[in-house]
DNA sequence: TAGGATTGCAA
DNA sequence: TATTGCAATCCTA
């Protein structure tokens, strides 16, 4: 077994959140010390490495080893960083994780591509000429301060909101105005295909591989609420409309004829964490009895067991929010509703899942004597704001930290099921690999001989990632021979 | 050419 | 007056 270890998810996990984790700041910041930067022996960064100068390259490859040997030893003396199991069980084995996820890459097939990204092109042109006839006028719809002049100064349209700069001409405006007058309709479908075309479709195309695959970058250290990110290209948001940019999913195929995609995410974990962490027995039993958790909050809300459709929304929405803190006028502009019936929501939730309110009172009580947040595998963050004198800074910290142990829990848990799931994967010499993650989802290539197995296996692993919970969680599962959407 | 501003995609 | 992050495009400095 190598031993592997990486400073920056050290540094990581002790302060999630913060910038500047790369060895360079470290040095300055922990040692007074300035790192040799590369554009020092490299000559205007023109000379790549086999090229630098032996003596001065050896010089700087020196004071990298040993910056990181100092920094591993100054870290290690950190009683959290040692004590914590986090780095050690969670983000070290995960960093193999994605390194081979990344590596393997997903395929994809250009021909499906390059077949929409005709289709858009065909539909924008048309849309161009549309809009410019309307307009009277040739003009770039690309540009917002454009579109504004035009619907706003030549058309004399009514205009509403306002940017800093500049009329606001965003998808809230158009929409507003598009009933009325069809040339902001237009406008937003025209954006809508630039945005896949341009985006989507020319970007997987370019940075796909000769052998059709494409290989994401994920950052494991760079957000505040302890999900991953991907990037070059972002695969984290592939769209999900049901139009055209529905069909960039079925882009994505299996690495063989034979193989499946098969994909399993969690459905609704943080409201089950929230039931879990609070203790609150009529969340509980909710999840136990196997009830629709959206229908048991829409009939305490609107006490009758009989609510409609969009009663049923209303109750998804503040289950949702309510993890966020979300204050009535936040909620009332989420789904469109009064202020005042967005509190009667609101306190309808907290009546009648009492524990949930003395979880969020406890978990702010708690930060504000430590300054910190923990999740349930006491990963920490300092949220030093909570005591800030400015009510309206406190008030925003007292949300993080209600949402921080939900929404890292959240993480840390398909963190975990990673894991568990290669090893799995290892152990039992499958051939089938995991391919990708989007922060509660995982998307694997599964032979066709071990599909039986691991339809079974995977979802089973991620379901019981939390040990003594008194409910378990959840996964759906949909196997495809392309990445269509399950929603 | 760099970077701010605006916009929009996902969870 | 949820959050986080990635990326395209325009356009000014």
């Amino acid at each position: 077994m190598t031993y592997y270890y990486d400073t920056m998810l050290a540094e990581y996990i002790k302060n999630p959140g913060q910038r500047g984790l790369g060895l360079d700041a470290l040095a300055d910041k922990k040692f007074n010390y300035e790192m040799i930067s590369y554009s020092d022996i490299s000559e205007k960064k023109k000379l790549s490495f086999e090229e630098v100068d032996l003596q001065k390259a050896a010089i700087y490859s020196g004071e990298d080893v040993y910056m990181t040997y100092k920094l591993y030893k100054e870290q290690q003396a950190n009683p959290y960083i040692t004590n914590s199991s986090v780095l050690d069980s969670m983000e070290l084995p995960l960093l193999k994780v994605l390194s081979d996820m990344e590596q393997t890459g997903i395929k994809i097939d250009r021909d499906i591509l390059k077949g929409i990204w005709l289709r858009l092109e065909q539909a924008i042109s048309e849309l161009q000429k549309e809009i410019h006839d309307i307009a009277g006028v040739e003009f770039n719809i690309n540009s917002p301060k454009q579109v504004g002049e035009i619907l706003f100064e030549s058309l004399w349209l009514p205009s509403s909101k306002k940017t800093k700069t500049w009329y606001s001409v965003n998808a809230e405006v158009l929409d507003w105005l598009k009933s009325e007058y069809p040339i902001a309709e237009k406008i937003v479908t025209y954006r809508h295909y630039s945005k896949l075309q341009s985006t989507y479709i020319q970007w997987l195309l370019e940075v796909a591989t000769d052998e059709d695959r494409i290989h994401t970058s994920y950052n494991q250290i760079i957000t505040s609420t302890g999900r991953l990110s991907s990037n070059s290209p972002n695969l984290q948001n592939i769209p999900t409309g049901n139009d055209i940019a529905w069909e960039i999913r079925t882009a994505f195929i299996p690495d063989a004829d034979e193989d499946y995609l098969m994909a399993f995410d969690y459905s609704q974990v943080e409201v089950r964490l929230l039931a879990i962490m609070s203790g609150d027995e009529n969340l509980l039993d909710a999840f136990k009895q196997g009830k629709d958790i959206h229908q048991v909050t829409g009939e305490f809300i609107f006490k009758t067991k009989d609510i409609s459709g969009k009663q049923r929304q209303f109750a998804k929405a503040v289950n949702f929010w309510v993890i966020y803190g979300i204050s009535p006028f936040g909620l009332s502009k989420m789904i469109d509703v009064t202020q005042k019936d967005a509190k009667v929501y609101i306190d309808a939730f907290y009546e009648n899942y009492p524990k949930v309110r003395e979880f969020f009172d406890d978990v702010i009580l708690w930060c504000k004597r430590n300054s910190f947040v923990e999740t349930m595998f006491a990963r920490r963050r300092y949220i030093p704001s909570i005591n800030d004198a400015n009510k309206m800074i406190q008030k925003w910290a007292e949300r993080e930290a209600i949402n921080m142990p939900i929404q890292w829990t959240n993480a840390d848990i398909i963190k975990l099921a990673m894991i568990q799931v290669v090893k799995m994967l290892e152990d039992g010499n499958y051939k089938s690999t995991m391919l990708l993650q989007v922060h509660d989802e995982l998307v694997f290539n599964i032979k066709a001989d071990e599909k039986d197995e691991l339809e079974v296996k995977i979802p089973y692993i991620m379901e019981n990632i939390l040990n003594n919970a008194p409910i378990e969680l959840k996964v759906d599962g949909a196997i495809w021979k392309n990445w269509k959407e399950t929603k």
